[in-house]
DNA sequence: CAATAAATGAGATTAAGTCTCATTTATTTT
DNA sequence: AAAATAAATGAGACTTAATCTCATTTATTG
C-alpha cells in the first residue's frame, strides 16, 4: 500500500521518509483536493505541522502537488500525478466542498484557441490556465447531505 | 474627482467617511487589480490598517470588490462596478502583474453551455466562473520592462 | 445643534506558515 | 555490516497577514 508513495518518491530522486510517505498516503487516499485542515485531519498528528509544510514545500519543488486557494481562503492541495489528466474545479459555497472536473475536448481546444490569441495581443507566453467555478450543491456533496 | 466614490458609496447606502473615499479612489485609480500591499503604497499610510481591511470587507459585503489570491499568495482586489463586464485573470510569474482579459462571446457561450452540463452532472447550481491563465510576459508588463 | 449611532486609529491578538536547532533517520563509504 | 556523513524531523520560537478591542472621532438623525 506504501510502495506507490515510495515508488513516486524514488521517481523523483527525493529521500523515502516516513512523513513523506504519510502525507502522500493522505493525498492518494483521496480523490478530490484537500483543505490543509483536512490533510492535518486524515494525518491525525502523525506528521508533526513544521514537517507537514516542509513536505508539502518538497511535493511542490518536484512538481506533483498543486497548491491553490478556495473562495473561503483555505490552501487546498491535490497531487497531480501523470495519470490524472487536466481537470478544473467547482467549488460549493454552501458546505466548501472542492470538486475535480473534467470539461470536453471541444472547450478546451476552444480555449486553447482563445489563449493562443491572447498571448499575441498581450505578448506573454501562456503556460497554464484553470477554470474555476463557484456554485451551491443541492444534494449529492458528500458535506451537504 | 471624489465625487464617483461617493455616489458609490450613496448608492449602496453606506455612509460616506474619509477612508472609504480613499480606497475607493485608490481602486478606482488602477485598471488592474492590485495587491493589499500596492493599495496600500497607494494610500501612503492616509488610512489605518485596521480600517483598511475593515472598508475592504465593507466593500465585499455591498458586492463591489472580488477579492481572489494570486500564484504566488498575495490578497488581490478589484472593484466590480456595473459598466466592468465579465473578465478572467492572466498573471505573469516573473513580475507579478495581473492584467484583465475579455474573452470572446464565442468562448463565453460555449463555457456556458459546459457549466450547464455540469450543473445537471454534479446536481450544482453554478453561479459564477473564472478563468485564470498562467505565463510570462515578453516585453509588454508593465513592472517587467 | 444636540443626541445617537457608526466608523476610525492604535495597538493587542490570532493563526497560518516558516525558521531554528538539537536529535533522529537515511544514505554513502569503507 | 558498521561507521561516517548527509539529510530530514520534531518541538517550539518566530513572522506576518488579517482580525479584534476599545477609547476617541466622525456621521447621521431628530
Amino acid at each position: 500500500m506504501s510502495e506507490i508513495s515510495k515508488q513516486i518518491l524514488s521517481d523523483h530522486k527525493v529521500s523515502i521518509t516516513n512523513p513523506r510517505i504519510l502525507v502522500l498516503e493522505a493525498l492518494l487516499d483521496s480523490k478530490n483536493p484537500l483543505t490543509i485542515d483536512e490533510l492535518q485531519s486524515k494525518l491525525s498528528g502523525s506528521v508533526a505541522k513544521s514537517t507537514l509544510y516542509r513536505v508539502l514545500n518538497d511535493l511542490k519543488k518536484i512538481k506533483i502537488l498543486h497548491e491553490f486557494t478556495s473562495p473561503d481562503n483555505s490552501t487546498v492541495v491535490e497531487l497531480l500525478l501523470e495519470d490524472h489528466s487536466h481537470h478544473h474545479h467547482l467549488f460549493c459555497s454552501d458546505c466548501g466542498e472542492i470538486i475535480d472536473v473534467e470539461m470536453s475536448s471541444e472547450f478546451e481546444n476552444l480555449l486553447d484557441k482563445e489563449i493562443k490569441k491572447i498571448e499575441k495581443q498581450f505578448n506573454f507566453v501562456i503556460q497554464d490556465h484553470r477554470v474555476e467555478m463557484f456554485g451551491v450543491c443541492t444534494d449529492q456533496c458528500a458535506n451537504c447531505k
